[in-house]
DNA sequence: CATGAATGAGCGTTCATTCAT
DNA sequence: GATGAATGAACGCTCATTCAT
């Protein structure tokens, strides 16, 4: 069951900032924050600089230009929760186990770090790095993990055979992100129980049940 | 059954475009495929221009401002969309069949106008107008359709009682906008049957299939 | 003799700017006027936009950037100056009349567009682009020019045959240099007999003189 | 004859340079290079310092900005060879010495040290400083130190009394410059006899032939 | 209507200079 | 002395917008 995988962190974050932190982490948290909000080409490199609380040529110490900041968060944040997500899909867990895993693992991910996911969903694919291959695989690598849990649980019996892994591990993602994104915009909410952000079983536990048993009403016999 | 859910078009483009068409309708059509590709920040007036083959000037003639484009893509284009789903929704077929029409009419919109709905989905959301209730209200429209028909297909005893409606419509409308995402990047391939892209039965029956029965293999017994 | 080989012109400049003129032209003027008075790297783009009077976003119509605007006069200024030249060279007149007519040209040059002189010698030289071959040519066909000559008139007996044509034409076209640029800062004054700016007969005769007699008393037997 | 006109120094330069050196000329002797290879304005107070092998900050201890260094490079360097050349001037030697002499000195002062040169006439001639009297009284005096050498010839009887000196110092003056130039900028050649770069007796002797001589063919009767 | 020359606010980036260590 | 992190003015360049033709 999803222990806590939730190093996808990465920023202590809370409230005001006062303590440790050196000032390469601090920009790009604060790049995060600020293209979450008003996306890539949106943010000045200023309004960084603004959010960091430093001058903005000082940006330029710790990146070439404003480019590679995009670039570094991807490669660093992104790869930390595909590591996350590819240690729950090789794991030796029942699949409904890795299933939920993966919700609590996304979901949380999203709540703890909205802006975090905006970024990385919303601004690197339309970077024009993500034309290249490595980025393009990266995604995949995704929608892969998912599908070889699938096709693993269908080898296993548990699942059945007859549907497309690669379809509904895209729709499982899908929802998932969807579920939040309604979130981060306002426009849904979903049936939190606990506020303890740490976990959201109400979510979690709904939506792999509805992945795995169906809207459709049996009839109890 | 989905009689024709193409209304969503707008333009009717067919191969070369050299007919008829007003100078506006054509400048939005050259706009949305701008948007799409370099996102709203990133498009020039004259990249719309160009893509229009027209003078950048002209715009002008038509719209206060690049942000009137943006604006009016949303307004005429998304209610278009919203009024097709709400037919679908307030109709009186079962469940499935509405499910069926409606993932027919979100796979067939995204397949047959991409850029369109990248605009939609991706651009629209970060104009700073988004923040207004107007907006909010019309991408609420969306997941409420759904909603509404799961919360009917309870009512009649069709549908599980137990499974959140609001969840389980942002999981739906999530799944079919992730299946299509991934085709547009290129990231992912759906199982499509019928390459006559006026119907994509292959994906739309399985996922409403999977919607429907879930993941779990069921012991025919 | 030098009739009146100054076609090297190509501004009509004289005093104000009333009349006709289009802007590329406009700004190639006023970009040697403002690179000579504060050197390439000195001038702000905005500076030459001010000197010929118009919005510096005007200057990028024109010119892809800065570095082209001096590239751009390098081409077009220098190969007309060095045609004029090479039809001094390749003439049929005697020796000493062909250097009478360079020693005009390129006191008269300079001394109606010092700016441009200055351009081209002091700055062209140091842009990265001077590194490439082609520009190293443009300069060498001027020395090339002079030293033909030189060599034309050793091969007539018309000039000592134990002199370097080569180390010569340098000296020569170093002289009529310096004679300028001195005037041109102010460090220096040259003999000028007549002041209507066409001709400067007093130095360039007396060049002349220096370069073919020398400089030692010859006891007048 | 040119005793040691290599005074004109002022870096004990040879090989490595790892031995003594107080930093504030190891500062400067970096500023020139650095200044003659990209220019005053395109040169970064921090490509000195790596030049330098300290850190930029450094600098500030020893110069106010990046404009006292060139000044004081002006400074402290030009009053070096002016001196070293109004010795010559002011010696008791035939006039052909001198001019050899300062043929030399010149010729082995750019050889030896081009940067230097490239600084002194390329740079600080468009510092806004030059405007100031000071500056130019300084070049003036190079000018005049020649006329000087020359006048006096004149009033000898060893040179010719109907040429100007003030034109005749800056046709000497600019000859040497270009000779030199040229081959800085790897343009031109100079007939070096000898290698060992520390005499150019070729050019120097040639130089100074042709201006006491002329280049007129003298029917040796 | 249509064009594209013209304008100038705005942003990315550079780099001289300061200053805490 | 020595370092280099930090600052912010300045400049190259872009591009939305205006307007004369």
């Amino acid at each position: 069951m999803p222990a806590a995988n939730l190093k996808v962190a990465g920023a202590p974050r809370s409230g005001a900032d006062p303590p440790r932190k050196d000032k390469r982490s601090l920009i790009l948290d604060s790049a995060i924050r600020v293209f979450a909000q008003m996306g890539y080409h949106g943010a000045r490199v200023s309004d960084i600089a603004r959010e960091a609380g430093i001058a903005y040529g000082l940006v330029y110490h710790y990146f070439k230009n404003k480019e590679e900041i995009l670039n570094t968060i991807f490669e660093e944040r992104w790869t930390g929760f595909l590591e996350a997500l590819e240690g729950i899909a090789e794991g030796r867990n029942p699949t409904q186990d890795k299933l939920v895993s993966i919700a609590a693992l996304v979901l949380n991910a999203y709540r703890l770090r909205p802006e975090w996911v905006k970024v990385l969903v919303l601004e690197i694919q339309r970077s024009s790095r993500f034309a290249e291959p490595e980025q393009m695989r990266a995604v995949g690598r995704l929608f892969g993990s998912v599908a070889r849990i699938l096709r693993a649980g269908q080898e296993a019996g548990a699942l059945r055979a007859d549907l497309d892994p690669e379809l509904a591990s895209q729709a499982f993602i899908g929802a998932l992100e969807t579920m939040i994104t309604g979130q981060v915009l306002g426009v849904t909410r979903l049936p939190a129980e606990a506020d303890d952000a740490a976990t959201d079983r109400g979510a979690v536990d709904a939506v792999v049940d509805l992945f795995l048993n169906g809207l459709k009403a049996r009839t109890t016999r």
